[in-house]
DNA sequence: AATATTAATCGTAATATTGCAATATTAAAA
DNA sequence: TTTTAATATTGCAATATTACGATTAATATT
């Protein structure tokens, strides 16, 4: 069927879900790698860097911005594209803590 | 066409791209989380808690297993599913060093 | 105003994912 | 050895994702 039941999950869970399956494309990482190692906010030079058409570009920071993962503005003609920390510091303390849970435990 | 040009990205790009798409569905979130609950490790109890079907369940571990976010030994008749925590490591360490990178700078 | 630049959107093909019923497999229990 | 329990596998339908050419919309430049 191919729907998601995202009822039957906790909020927490699909935020998880959804934040994580941004990054779950080679493309999608390496495009935040460039905007981080870009000393500022860049448009479309990652379609002159990275080996995909523009518009698949453009589909890929979409679907990172809704994710919350980057944030956009308008800079005249083009638009400024940055990370947005949020979502990888609800990321990096989420696995934090199942990773302090887990080490507390033994198991097979 | 849905080809991933995994070839054209970096290893390690590609290496947390699969880990965050097998954490990139609700239900392998929640399986996590159940994981991480229970006192000791589970195999069909999943099936029990999660409103999806037997079958739904086991392709959801494979994936996770396979991603290598938990692995499974056989216990009799039934399989000891656990968290491995290594790759929540790598996640974890990933984007804390994505924040610090990240805070230094100004943009948008 | 005409043209170039930037990026989003539309349409569409190829492929992947999700979910489950049915069935197979494996090992314990009776 | 038959039965039972726990999982995996197969096959298939519904849907989602990925990618791109063509087009559009909006601003810049000339």
């Amino acid at each position: 069927m191919g729907a998601t039941k995202a009822d039957h999950f906790t909020n927490k869970q699909n935020q998880i879900a959804i934040i994580a399956k941004a990054l779950g494309h080679p493309a999608r990482v390496a495009i935040i790698e460039y905007l981080l190692k870009a000393n500022e906010c860049i448009c479309s030079d990652i379609v002159n860097e990275l080996p995909l058409a523009q518009p698949t570009v453009s589909q890929h920071l979409k679907e990172l911005k809704n994710a919350g993962l980057i944030k956009g503005s308008i800079e005249g003609n083009a638009i400024c594209y940055c990370i947005d920390e949020k979502a990888f510091n609800v990321l990096k303390e989420y696995f934090a803590k199942i990773i302090l849970t887990v080490t507390d435990k033994k198991c097979c």
